[in-house]
DNA sequence: CCGACAGATAAGCATAGACTTATGTGATGC
DNA sequence: GCATCACATAAGTCTATGCTTATCTGTCGG
């Protein structure tokens, strides 16, 4: 069921392509620059992250722009949303829980 | 960062584990009713989901009782909670989007 | 048409991860 | 004390996955 999503966000350069495409939508020479990753490794994590529904290509000429899709995120947050009961009640239970994670 | 997470995650069978605990804390006998899975097994994906900050244990004698840790899924809702900006902004769109994913 | 570029795909390799069986550890009951 | 139970850990195996190099597809400028 969510095994593509939670898979594909479980590789940490995965999400930072996926945080570069949040902040705007690039194509894959763009997302290269900076990272330390081959054409074809960036090219294969890009369709981890389409088939999981986390991002969107759309074809411009010979370059691909590549965005977030909000259904991804969807999906997460409806998974997110089942365990509602165990969200802390209370802001100040969860300002206290969230002061406990920080160190 | 958040990799222990979503690769916690990434196993269905842990999802599944995660899910009977979201219903009630349990030991690890319980846990294993009505799945096919090895004790070792078991008790390495707890293992996992612990160090993962899903689910935390409780001594009991003999056995260890094991409960959601509201911590793990305030973690996911806080890396949910950067990408606010692609949730759909309107109520309609979002149901227009849920009614797109469900097919 | 052709050379250069953007990107996808193929195939091979090396490591990570989920399982197994075997054994270790600590609590319980007789 | 000792057998048993609940669970953890060790070590080995097999598959999944992320990388590499090489090659293919498709688009652009001349």
């Amino acid at each position: 069921m969510e095994s593509d999503i939670f898979k594909a966000l479980a590789d940490p350069t995965r999400r930072s392509v996926f945080e570069k495409l949040a902040v705007g939508g690039m194509n894959a020479s763009d997302l290269r620059r900076g990272m330390t990753i081959s054409q074809p490794a960036m090219s294969q994590h890009l369709a981890v992250l389409r088939s999981a529904g986390l991002v969107r290509e759309r074809r411009e000429g010979r370059f691909v722009n590549y965005e977030v899709d909000p259904a991804g995120l969807v999906r997460i947050g409806q998974w997110l949303a089942r365990y509602r009961a165990y969200w802390p009640r209370r802001i100040d239970d969860l300002k206290a829980l969230l002061k406990d994670m920080d160190q």
